[in-house]
DNA sequence: TCTATCTATCGTATTATTGCAATTTATTAA
DNA sequence: TTAATAAATTGCAATAATACGATAGATAGA
């Protein structure tokens, strides 16, 4: 049918899932990146470095800031994004509690 | 279009983003978590804990399979999947420093 | 106000994903 | 060899995601 069944799985599976996809995009991770380099904020810088149309661009930043990783303020003509330190720091938690506990024990296969 | 446009970005973002990609389902999530759980590799058993057609399971298997981020092994009639411990200490690594690189300095927005 | 500039949104074409029934493949036991 | 069980694959329908041109909305400066 084509539409996940969220309904079957908890709460924080569905909200990890949805972090991870919000993520799962070179462009997305491309434009994270940049947000976390320049300290300074930025904003159409994205459309002349990465190699997208301003409105791909436009729509990768919105599922972002849709998924609470980034947010965005006027500033004159054009928007400045940043990391939203909230849900930023929370997925950090979530996901360095998930991949930590594995511990390599003995393989079984 | 609607085909990623890969070939403009780095191998690192391409590869990052599908490593979260094969991750991006709450069913993969709640398969993942159940073999971090049971130190013991497990099979077919999701495919009543979870409640998805065996096809469904089969099929969310083979995909994190594909991203290195499982593995399983024929054992008798069934099969026995485990984790990957290279590609996932390789995630960890690298999504650790992905997410740990933002320092939340002065919120510019 | 008018214009230039920057973003967001809309509409659309193409491809990918999700889910399942049905079938095929592979292995064990009789 | 045959039957039973488990998993993978195939085929299909429905929905989501990707990308972009065109357009609309908002803000600053003339």
């Amino acid at each position: 049918m084509g539409l996940t069944k969220s309904e079957i799985f908890t709460d924080e599976q569905n909200q990890l899932s949805q972090l991870l996809k919000a993520m799962a995009h070179p462009a997305r991770i491309a434009i994270l990146q940049r947000i976390l380099a320049s300290n300074t904020c930025i904003c159409g810088d994205l459309v002349e470095e990465l190699g997208l149309a301003q409105a791909t661009i436009s729509q990768h930043l919105k599922e972002l800031k849709n998924a609470g990783l980034i947010q965005g303020t006027i500033e004159g003509v054009s928007v400045c994004y940043c990391i939203n330190p909230t849900t930023w720091k929370m997925l950090e938690n979530k996901l360095g509690a998930f991949l930590g506990s594995y511990k390599g024990e003995i393989p079984c296969c």
